[in-house]
DNA sequence: CGCCGAGTTGAACTGAATCAAGAAACGTGG
DNA sequence: CCACGTTTCTTGATTCAGTTCAACTCGGCG
């Protein structure tokens, strides 16, 4: 299986840190399990086209942008062991709003649609996915609603530092400064008075 | 029972609009709602408490706030026949970091946190109450976070104009003010602005 | 009747946008 | 491996939306 020639583990640690799910329910997951490989600055998901996997990232950066306008947004950043989808396009198999890219190459483990549809009648315990994914994916959302409300840009940016301080060398400027909500031009100011 | 002593008629044609779910299946669901009422100003979840429910609105208009900072902050208004929960909370079940208050009378049926567990079990179908609970959150959040984004105070301030004209005469401008992200003196100027 | 919170209005200030131009880094082809 | 062009980042000057502080109005309620 192509499966077996690369390692799972991070993934199963991710969802398996209390160790409720049993072997056989693993290799049910496993097999189900499709790796994704992409170069740097690959496109994921275009906006338009329905979001057919929840994924697991086991190496890369991504971002989640909103191409078109006259200038592109980007919205969110997934890093190595985080889940990442187009939540609301998958959840509602419509088309989505915005578009999915690699920023440095980036290996996922993914699940379908249809193959979690599978697994939520074949395996109960699988549901835990559905779950987590949606867990993860809202308390994210809501930490961020805070703090699009309550901080400045300049706090933004320093609690993404605080929190990523490597990471955040691997991403360009730019959508860092969008997704902080201001222009490059003032996050290269603000940068210059932190330092 | 108590539940028949009330209608719970708008709460299945919201679940229900296509009719995928037996009569068994609705006996069995309402059996396990709890209806809930509340006056204006009523607190329905402090924050330190943990969420148990699940809620559908019935009637009224609530709203979800961070208290004891210098000023508390509003950061989203729950409508009639929507669902409502302090969802990160109830995923986890750990104390909430915000409290839910009503801003007119107001009457829930609730699902515990419990009775859906057990739902899950009994009645697969059950599932779609968690997923829609998931789905219109997170796709309301999103929808939030790009509007904070992208949007200056006055364009967020008429938009949820347009979307709910009437609504807005009972919310206390200070409320929207704060969940548009802004003061309640520039609220008041961007109103002159358009009148 | 007077108080109090909510809303309005004004003036000074500030953080970030915009417009514009230069410097540094990056990739591609010769 | 260098030279070139393109993109990214920095810096400056101006403008603007929204904050802050302060005073005043209005409506409801004791």
């Amino acid at each position: 299986m192509a499966e077996q020639e690369f390692t799972t583990e991070k993934f199963q640690k991710y969802f398996d840190h209390s160790s409720l799910i049993s072997d056989k329910a693993w290799d049910i997951f496993v097999s189900k399990l499709i790796r994704r490989e992409y170069p740097k600055n690959a496109t994921i998901l275009k906006n338009g086209q329905v979001e057919n996997f929840i994924s697991f990232v086991d190496t890369g950066i991504i971002r989640f942008f909103i191409p078109n306008e006259e200038q592109e947004m980007t919205f969110a950043f997934v890093f190595e062991n985080e889940l990442m989808s187009a939540y609301d396009s998958f959840l509602m198999q419509t088309a989505s709003t915005y578009a999915v890219q690699t920023i440095t190459p980036t290996v996922l483990w993914s699940f379908t649609h249809k193959s979690l549809q599978d697994l939520y009648q074949e395996v109960p315990i699988s549901n835990v996915i559905g779950r987590m994914a949606c867990e993860e994916l809202y308390i994210k959302k809501t930490a961020r609603e805070l703090s699009l409300l309550n901080q400045n840009a300049q706090e933004r940016y320093l609690n993404i530092f605080a929190e990523r301080p490597m990471l955040l060398q691997q991403i360009p400027l730019k959508y860092i400064a969008s997704y902080i909500g201001i222009t490059p031009q003032a996050l290269s100011r603000i940068r210059r008075r932190i330092s």
